[in-house]
RNA sequence: GCGGAUGUGGUGAAAUUGGUAUACACGCCAGACUUAGGAUCUGGUGCCGCAAGGUGUGGAGGUUCAAGUCCUCUCAUCCGCACCA
């Protein structure tokens, strides 16, 4: 019996296939999982991170449904995308070619793994079917409110051409082709998701438990709420004067009201309004005007080296006090967070201390500590205790911030006010191959939506993608429409969206059965039959960007009526990078692996059961060919030694009383492998254990020779590790059982209950010996054989105490 | 700087959550079978030591009969955020 892994693996593919073995029933009353990972975007060919990604949800999947779950494993392609464009540019392929292409390969590629994935459930989110439903929903947000146009200073990507959302700028850079980014003014369509800022966080508490602590800390920092006072800054006479009146205060927002007395000027960014006047109505010297055009364009990096800062020759007058403050330009100050301008407090905040040492400015303390010193070379950040701070003087810092803002409430001069970090989502892009939005420029009805039955506006194909410009705007013919309203000669909107609204509902479609999908994205009832998604499963680096988008996008559709749930993702797996060498695997390292050749190699099964085995799914995966040979060498004497099984339809049933003692010992390790896959898949997920578990059990069985311990062995191991190595399992349970054995599986208590058990004796602390006891000896005897064992470690020594630990130890106790 | 995580043999990693540290596997060593082996099987393998024994979970303390696990301090590595007022 020679393991094949190549015909086995067709033979069982082919199977699945011809018996459609994983589509989901429609049969709504069994008990449901759905089992999701991350769908891949069609680069080409799969790489080892998504074998690992699927493999995980493969194994839940195909676990559940053994369990006798109604399962729903669904895969698409997130289809849309700048890299079939870019590919477009640098060989002439046409965008929709090279990505179907790059579909089907793929596809091929999951069949070859043995994935079992709903077939007919399949999408691309480039197919117009995909576009129709989801430009309907853009048309629904839009009369929600929650989607709309403004002119703004957007992050360009001048590798890109195209603007990216803030969640997509990772330190400074673009997050797809790392390039520097800088702000240009451009007009813009937004999600407003900061609507939603307030539940994104709380309900962060609902997903609890079910989600990595780190992903969920992520969010809530990434939404960046923060409390405290809102005000206004009041210009003095002289600088009224000088704005010619157009301005006759700013607001300010600080998390630090009760600094307020130690407020020595204050600094606006450099984009402020009241700057922007100034320069054009020529109110500043020429040279300072190129200063701060200089440091509206420097990059985000190049801003964050070096704090600097103008005077602008203006004053407001402080709102407790009444005295005179500098107003400074400062490049640390960021436009878009609060208002764009702060109060500084050098005395209390570091970086209006770094500032207001760089250019010789007044540093006002207010807050000393409750003891020791106030420092004299640094910002006091800490809580004190108020003084010099009016009628507040004495006050605990902290605990004086109410006071605060109530003062300032009171005398309507300020208000407590809640800030985020979260920003709207701009989701327009200036690229081809991406959902068209679905609106109108009419010059008499302003920007205007398309009617739904228009649907879907889908993108034109005959298009030259040069890299410059916009194809669709290029296009002789395709922008050029009736204006729905008053059928006029209109134009449409070129800009096509962001490819993150693809994913924030794709799990939402995959609920659709395939016979409904002209007709509607999904009902009602498949919704509320199949969400939330029971496990899904996914790479970290999607911890703020799709994940937050897709929250987002179910609590609009729930306000929207579609659905009837806050979250979408009950129980979230991110697993780990895979590595070869300690480093990520890339192209240009040249440390990859291709999954292509290892299931040429080895097989599909190798590939899982290493994947799987080398670490728990959250670590770092290091990959080592000679442990991938490990896992071959294990599933090849797996299926070879099931030689020994008598082919059987039924459990053997064993009386265990009259086996001996290896025996006993390997439907114990049989039997305990089972009890942890259990645990595994349905709270541990840490299957590199059950692996392990296995593994010794069969080299359990291997140690005897009673065939019934064989079979019984092999009918449940087979059924517990076909979530893992599904096509070997089921060569082996075909052959040996006729497959009766997968599914459920009970576990045997008697093969737990032992005559004796062995336990280790430790003098105070330290282990020396062991002894075996009866199960049911007195704590007594126990004892009195542990002290007897242990005589030569006791000599000399006194006898204070021996703790017993059932099943586990004796310690004998000497010393005081 | 802030936040999070991780440190266990030559390597990937276990440890039922305070109870016999290193399961399982890779690697290595020895043996068997073989014309041959990068195949297969058997045995060994934390470190020091011939041995008795000692020692050992990044480091230093502490709590405890008992600590990889709990507490305090510290070092290192990785990840995320980063002038958010």
């Amino acid at each position: 019996m020679q393991y094949n892994s190549k015909v086995i693996e067709k033979v069982w593919q082919n199977f699945w296939r011809e018996h459609k073995s994983f589509e989901p029933s429609e049969d709504f009353t069994k008990e449901k999982k759905y089992i999701l990972s991350m769908f891949p975007f069609p680069s080409g060919r799969l790489h080892m991170g998504h074998v690992r990604n699927y493999t995980l949800s493969d194994a839940f999947a195909r676990y559940y449904r053994q369990q006798d779950f109604n399962v729903l494993h669904p895969i698409g392609f997130d289809s849309f995308g700048m890299p079939a464009e870019n590919a477009a540019i640098k060989n002439g392929s046409h965008p929709k070619k090279w990505t179907y292409d790059n579909i089907d390969y793929m596809k091929n590629e999951f069949y070859a793994l043995g994935f079992s994935f709903s077939k007919e459930r399949e999408l691309a989110t480039s197919d117009e079917l995909y576009t129709k439903f989801e430009q309907a929903f853009i048309i629904d947000m839009y009369e929600k409110g929650l989607l709309y146009r403004k002119k703004g200073l957007l992050n360009w990507c001048p590798h890109d051409q195209t603007v990216l959302a803030n969640e997509q700028v990772v330190e400074g850079c673009c997050w797809r082709c790392d390039t520097p980014i800088v702000k240009k003014d451009m007009n813009q369509y937004y999600f407003k998701i900061t609507q939603y800022a307030d539940e994104l966080l709380s309900d962060l508490k609902k997903l609890e438990g079910g989600w990595p602590k780190q992903v969920l800390t992520m969010q809530e920092n990434w939404i960046g709420k923060s409390n405290g006072l809102a005000f206004d800054m009041f210009f003095d006479d002289a600088s009224l004067l000088k704005l010619q009146h157009s301005f006759k205060s700013f607001d300010v927002f600080t998390t630090r009201p009760d600094t307020i007395y130690g407020v020595s000027y204050t600094a606006l960014a450099p984009e402020h309004a009241i700057v922007s006047y100034m320069i054009t109505n020529a109110l500043l010297p020429e040279d300072v005007i190129a200063q701060i055009k200089m440091m509206k364009t420097a990059s985000s990096i190049e801003r964050q080296k070096e704090k600097s800062g103008i005077a602008l020759g203006l004053d407001v007058l402080h709102p407790l006090t009444g005295k005179k403050v500098p107003v400074w330009i400062a490049n640390f100050v960021l436009m878009d967070y609060g208002s764009g301008a702060v109060m500084a407090v050098p005395a209390h905040d570091e970086r209006d201390f770094d500032f207001a040492k760089k250019y010789d400015l007044p540093i006002h303390a207010v807050i000393k500590p409750f003891e020791g010193e106030l420092p004299i070379d640094k910002a006091y950040t800490e809580v004190g205790e108020l003084f010099n701070s009016g009628e507040f003087s004495g006050l605990n810092s902290k605990k004086s911030q109410y006071n605060i803002i109530k003062y300032f409430e009171e005398n309507n001069i300020g208000k407590k006010t809640t800030n985020y970090k979260l920003k709207d989502w701009g989701v327009s892009r200036q690229r081809y191959w991406g959902a068209p939005i679905p609106f109108v420029h009419c010059a008499d009805c302003g920007l205007v939506m398309e009617k739904k039955e228009n649907l879907p506006i889908a993108l034109a194909h005959d298009i030259e993608i040069t890299g410059e410009g916009n194809p669709l705007d290029n296009h002789p013919t395709w922008k050029h429409c009736k204006c729905p309203v008053c059928g006029k000669d209109a134009l449409r909107e070129t800009d096509t969206m962001d490819t993150f609204v693809e994913s924030s509902w794709y799990f939402l479609r995959f609920c659709a059965s395939k016979a409904n999908w002209e007709k509607e994205a999904f009902s009602k009832e498949q919704i509320a039959y199949w969400m939330g998604v029971d496990h899904y499963i996914g790479g970290i680096e999607h911890a703020i960007l799709h994940l937050l988008y897709a929250r987002f996008f179910t609590k609009v559709f729930r306000d929207l009526g579609y659905i009837q749930f806050d979250e979408p993702f009950l129980k979230l797996l991110t697993q780990g990078m895979v590595l070869k060498d300690g480093a990520k695997m890339s192209k240009s390292k040249g440390n990859t692996v291709d999954p292509d050749a290892i299931i040429a190699k080895y097989g599909a099964d190798t590939a899982r059961l290493f994947i799987l085995f080398a670490a728990p799914p959250t670590q770092e995966l290091e990959w080592n060919d000679s442990a991938v040979d490990g896992a071959y060498k294990f599933i090849k004497r797996f299926y070879e030694r099931s030689a020994h099984v008598e082919s059987t339809n039924t459990l053997p049933i064993i009386e265990h009383k009259a086996l001996t003692k290896e025996e006993k010992f390997a439907r114990k390790k049989v039997y305990e492998a089972l009890v942890r896959a259990n645990d595994v898949y349905t709270q541990k997920y840490t299957f590199n254990t059950l692996i392990a578990g296995v593994m010794e059990a069969m080299n359990a069985l291997n140690a005897q020779n009673n065939l019934d311990v064989w079979s019984e062995g092999y009918w449940i191991l087979s059924s517990v590790m076909e979530p893992v190595i599904p096509h070997v399992c089921w060569e082996i349970s075909s052959r040996c059982f006729s497959r009766h054995n997968l599914g459920v599986q009970k576990v045997l208590d008697e093969v737990f209950q032992e005559e004796s058990v062995m336990l280790g004796v430790s003098v105070d602390g330290k282990r020396r010996t062991e002894i075996e006891v009866d199960v049911d000896a007195s704590e007594q005897n126990i004892k009195a054989l542990a002290l007897e064992k242990a005589a030569k470690w006791l000599e000399g020594l006194e006898v204070k105490n021996a703790i017993l630990i059932p099943k586990k130890l004796v310690n004998i106790v000497t010393k005081g």
